[in-house]
DNA sequence: TAAACATATGAATAATTGTTCATATGTTCA
DNA sequence: TGAACATATGAACAATTATTCATATGTTTA
């Protein structure tokens, strides 16, 4: 097999449109930056983390609560809610033996409830 | 091995937030809502789709200047293009042999800003 | 201190998914 | 019509990841 030495295929249409991607790419954030917001979005596309995330916003609730309320097994819902944790979208306090998690901040029911409105008109 | 007849582990502080529990166990969303919007912030959840995304908001553009501006194949490009447009982030146009796409309504917008704010507050 | 409870976590497995390669489809133009 | 261009797509592969199982850590209470 030939090697490939330009993973970049130029065609003619970005010559004819060479204006508009050399602006884009100029105001192109990082690279750092992007990774990171697909990185957020990550961890609110799954099924069993957007639940946890919902049920919190509604109260807060001890792991087997949530273990209970949703049908699955403790350990499962605790390594969710260690992602969520490190994505900064839930926080834990301890009573005792208990650990109670709760969202984070506002942010996280914002992004929820805008996905809420686009899901909604889609389905019109 | 032992069949496991009860998925759902039981716990003593479940019968001490029985109330809570039922309450928001009430509350719950369609499952199926909930499995939609999990599905939403997945498409979101992926570095390439986020930056053409984020390409597609700067301005309209055609599968190989995507392409190009990130340094990928129209081949990959042209995918996740499929996954943008079924998940109604993103539309396209014919002009003759070049398919322009563009960002399919302001949620999208919004959703993307939502991240960025996280994002940022999430550094300080 | 031992037993019971609540949670956390490492390893393994199964399933999902992004990219590549090859090729097909659709369009223009000579 | 045929060649070149732009895009789409199926199959395969590699990488990621959600769950399970077993077990460890941390806390309370008898």
């Amino acid at each position: 097999m030939v090697p490939k030495i330009q993973p970049v295929e130029r065609c003619d249409c970005e010559v004819i449109h060479e204006d508009t991607v050399k602006r884009v790419q100029e105001k192109m954030p990082l690279e750092e930056n992007l990774y990171d917001l697909a990185e957020l979005f990550k961890v609110f596309g799954d099924t069993t983390r957007i639940k946890i995330l919902w049920a919190l916003d509604e109260a807060e609730m001890c792991v087997c609560d949530i273990a209970v309320l949703l049908k699955m097994t403790q350990s499962a819902i605790s390594h969710q809610l260690r992602l969520l944790k490190q994505a900064d979208l839930v926080k834990s306090r301890r009573e005792g033996k208990i650990v109670y998690y709760s969202l984070e901040d506002e942010h996280v029911r914002q992004i929820f409830d805008q996905g809420l409105i686009h899901i909604s008109e889609e389905k019109e």
